[in-house]
DNA sequence: GGGATCATGTAACAGGTTACATGATTCA
DNA sequence: TGAATCATGTAACCTGTTACATGATCCC
């Protein structure tokens, strides 16, 4: 009865790392008038439906004060109470220096799976886009890198099973592993194009 | 103090309903032969590398003996224990008329979001065809169906946002929303390209 | 007076990840 | 002798979902 003493990996993220939903929020305090810090409810709202994060992530109010708990204890982020006349006392968080470093490093690493490009990258191409345009470029430009090799990879694998039947006679059906891997290759491309769309800068025809 | 009441909902799965990783213990449950129940180590390697499921869904022991406690529990696995001499005793497991009949009802339902190809879908295909030849190419073309109808709405909803620009004035971009979408519906197409090329029956050439 | 909004949380539940415990036998 | 295989689990930890508690003020 020792218990475990290693660190736990949770969604594909690494140890200790933050979720994206903590990262939206690190950007949100970014974004936020440096007079005015936010408070929890405040932020609750931006990710209601109607506006543009909530159409990438939802975050119940339980979670969202959950995570601001986590950011401040991570020093990321500086709790204050402010008590007001007639109303329940507000809460309100500013960005640390170091919540700021944890921010930038986020916005300028790509995502290495083609399946975070839904959540993840969606939501660096939103605050990278809110708070330095020409960051994004930079974003979406190195996220085209690997996406890119990571579709080399992939038809690599599917040349090489379609040239070396696995050990012939294991009984082992090699159709399903190429259609898999196909199917990768087709959201992987798909998110290419999509990405040489949004980046832009549309080469005028010679 | 009195608790929720109502039911969660987890990763896009209505209450009460199995795991992908249970309906995939299941049908390998369903594939075995009569005469040879299948035992959790045994079950435990068709998930490893090499094997076609492993490059779907991988299944650490810790989490298939807790599966399989769980479809015990539920009614649609019988297990028994059978003891051998200088080994650790087996818990053998036999698919109940309970656990095929569900097993038929998630083979015969399509996934209702493009996210859940990756996985549940891939999984439905893979036991269709073991199981049943003329099963997959209806599951294929009923998914076909489904992802259809979600690319209409999603071009239906580009082309609303580009007619009509929401609240003018309300300081919010759409254009980050529409990119959202437009992701949603490349990946939906590339799905939909995949299935058509693997649903097979090439047309010849008139 | 009643519902919506402001504002911050907690309780209970559900599920997944990982290391580790246990202990025999086979093989190099 | 020591590593791998057989074989089944548990302990500790993590994230996430939903309902609910609390209590004031504003608007109809």
């Amino acid at each position: 009865v020792s218990g475990r003493g290693g660190a736990a990996r949770r969604g594909g993220r690494a140890a200790g790392a933050a979720s994206p939903a903590e990262h939206a929020l690190l950007g949100l305090l970014a974004a936020a008038e440096p007079g005015q810090p936010a408070h929890g409810y405040d932020l609750a709202r931006r990710f209601g439906e109607g506006h543009p994060l909530g159409e990438v992530i939802r975050l119940e109010p339980g979670m969202l004060y959950h995570h601001l708990k986590n950011l401040d204890r991570r020093g990321w982020v500086d709790a204050a109470t402010q008590p007001q006349p007639g109303r329940p006392p507000r809460r309100t968080f500013r960005l640390t220096a170091e919540g700021r470093a944890e921010l930038d490093r986020w916005l300028a690493e790509p995502v290495s799976h083609t399946r975070e490009i839904r959540l993840e990258f969606l939501l660096k191409l939103y605050f990278a886009g809110l708070l330095d345009p020409s960051r994004r470029a930079v974003l979406v430009r190195e996220q085209r890198a690997v996406l890119g090799a990571l579709a080399d990879s992939l038809a690599a694998q599917i040349a090489g099973r379609a040239a070396a039947p696995a050990d012939p006679g294991d009984g082992i059906d090699p159709s399903f592993g190429v259609a898999v891997l196909r199917l990768r290759l087709a959201q992987t491309h798909a998110a290419l194009a999509w990405l040489d769309a949004i980046g832009g800068a549309a080469a005028p025809e010679p």
